[in-house]
DNA sequence: ATGGCGAATGCAATTCGA
């Protein structure tokens, strides 16, 4: 089974890359974030004709997510109010960054999480509001399901060091900043692990590059889109890359694609 | 320290991303 994670930033734009890189690339589940578009103007047929199944949650512009998948997704669920309740949720479900379904007898939760643009700002403080309601959401479906669960996605999160290619200035820069980093960690520790530390663990791997001043060409870039797998799971994981090759297309997102297989 | 680039909206310039 491979899973692979990639925010394409807008799915209509990114479309034909997408398209050619699951022809080379035949992944069993692709987690999509960004794709920037409404449910009705999703470009679902040309996916379903290479053989997926498409699942959406979107809106005009900002975030949305998808997974398309080769069997059907079971016990579809979009946001965090069909686990949590909408008393508790409030208008985080109004930003579509959660998706999840089951394949395989594996819970597959696809998210993005929100960038908190800079430390203070309101976007920050709901960042970490929305991350402190994703631990909620996952210990209840621990509670809820005894199923393996793969979480992965767009994290907007370095969690060490070595995931960033300067981390000067760290403490202070959204994505790696402490209370990011604990509130992740404060996740993990409800029994996640990631993957790719489980077979890489030098420094200078990245998953997204800054379309300004030649970040890519530069691999000036930083390790923020994830897969954190529970520990049986984790055991079964057998790789994990980073494919680097669409970022160097015209036209690329600026993240590139993460797989894991197990 | 600042801005760089790219996408969506909607048709110019602004918002947002990371």
């Amino acid at each position: 089974m491979q899973i692979a994670t990639w925010n394409v930033n807008s799915i209509r734009t990114r479309q034909e890359i997408v398209i050619n890189w699951l022809n080379n690339n035949p992944v069993d589940v692709l987690c999509l974030q960004e794709t920037k578009v409404r449910d009705e103007q999703f470009p679902l047929a040309p996916f379903q004709e290479i053989g997926y199944h498409v699942s959406i949650s979107g809106q005009k512009a900002y975030n949305g997510v998808a997974i398309f998948s080769r069997q059907p997704l079971q016990d579809l669920s979009m946001g965090f109010s069909p686990i949590l309740g909408e008393d508790l949720v409030g208008d985080y479900d109004e930003q579509k960054r959660v998706i999840s379904g089951v394949v395989d007898n594996v819970r597959i939760v696809n998210l993005y999480v929100p960038n908190g643009s800079a430390i203070d700002s309101d976007k920050y403080v709901y960042k970490l509001g929305w991350l402190d309601l994703l631990k909620q959401y996952l210990e209840k479906l621990q509670a809820e399901q005894s199923l393996e669960i793969c979480i992965c996605g767009d994290f907007n999160i370095a969690l060490e060091d070595k995931d960033i290619h300067n981390p000067k200035g760290k403490a202070k820069h959204v994505m790696s900043s402490p209370p990011e980093r604990e509130a992740l960690s404060h996740i993990l520790d409800l029994g996640f692990q990631d993957v790719f530390r489980k077979f890489i663990s030098e420094e200078g791997h990245y998953s997204w590059w800054d379309y300004r001043s030649g970040g890519f060409a530069r691999n000036r870039g930083w390790r923020i889109d994830h897969h954190y797998f529970t520990s049986n799971l984790y055991q079964q994981a057998t790789k994990c890359w980073i494919d680097s090759e669409p970022r160097k297309l015209e036209k690329p997102s600026d993240h590139a694609p993460v797989i894991v297989e197990y």
